[in-house]
DNA sequence: ATCCCGAGGG
DNA sequence: CCCTCTGGAT
């Protein structure tokens, strides 16, 4: 199958099946979302959800945060992957929105990245589901899913991902595809075993049709 | 042992 | 390009 057809098969699946498909990350706000975002670097989003509520309470927008201490910001997310990096991310993030944007977060992804770990990734996440943007975020789901389907091929790095996922996917539907893609790599395409057995999806998957069907080439 | 919605620094 | 950060689930 050509790579335009796998384009056009995921799209006409996914928007059939999932077209309200958004992030599992509970938020009520864009520093809500941004924070977590932040604290969601190799690490579940369930986890995330356990620890945002206490932190939103106590640290309900920026300027709470950009006062707080790295030390008590610690206490709250110590049960997270890298704590003391995202704890003083944390801070730092909250300081610079007070200091360069008016307390706000700020619209676009050259701007975004800017403030202390908010990286390419989370950028776009910001972009897309706040702004919603025609940007696509390259997670780890993202990244193996892209690639196992078909609709990436030799992209080797998140960057050149995203050059591809942007450059074939009808512009209204990237936004919604980032979450089609995580959501499949989360529950179905996982990255150890994969479940192709209740795949709904592999009539247009490159990964199984190599590793499924003719297993010689 | 490997993976989870990565980012920063060398 | 590499390495480090480094908690919890499977």
């Amino acid at each position: 199958m050509l790579k335009k057809q796998r384009y056009e098969e995921f799209v006409k699946y996914f928007s059939t099946h999932n077209p309200d498909a958004q992030t599992e990350l509970n938020y009520s706000n864009p520093y809500e979302l941004l924070v977590a975002v932040i604290l969601s670097a190799q690490c579940t989003d369930k986890r995330i959800n356990q620890v945002t509520p206490r932190l939103f309470e106590r640290f309900p927008d920026a300027p709470s945060l950009a006062s707080g201490t790295v030390d008590e910001v610690f206490t709250y997310i110590r049960s997270v992957s890298y704590p003391n990096n995202k704890a003083k991310h944390l801070v730092g993030m909250a300081n610079k929105l007070m200091e360069e944007f008016q307390g706000k977060v700020p619209e676009k992804v050259e701007d975004l990245i800017k403030l202390p770990g908010v990286g390419r990734k989370t950028a776009n996440v910001i972009s897309s589901v706040v702004y919603n943007k025609p940007a696509m975020a390259v997670d780890t789901h993202v990244f193996r899913v892209s690639n196992r389907l078909g609709l990436t091929s030799r992209a080797t790095t998140p960057l050149a991902v995203e050059k591809q996922l942007v450059k074939h996917l009808p512009k209204e539907t990237i936004a919604i595809a980032h979450h089609w893609l995580i959501l499949h790599g989360r529950y179905i395409c996982v990255a150890r075993r994969p479940k192709c057995e209740e795949c709904p999806i592999t009539y247009f998957c490159k990964y199984f049709e190599t590793h499924y069907l003719n297993k010689k080439s």
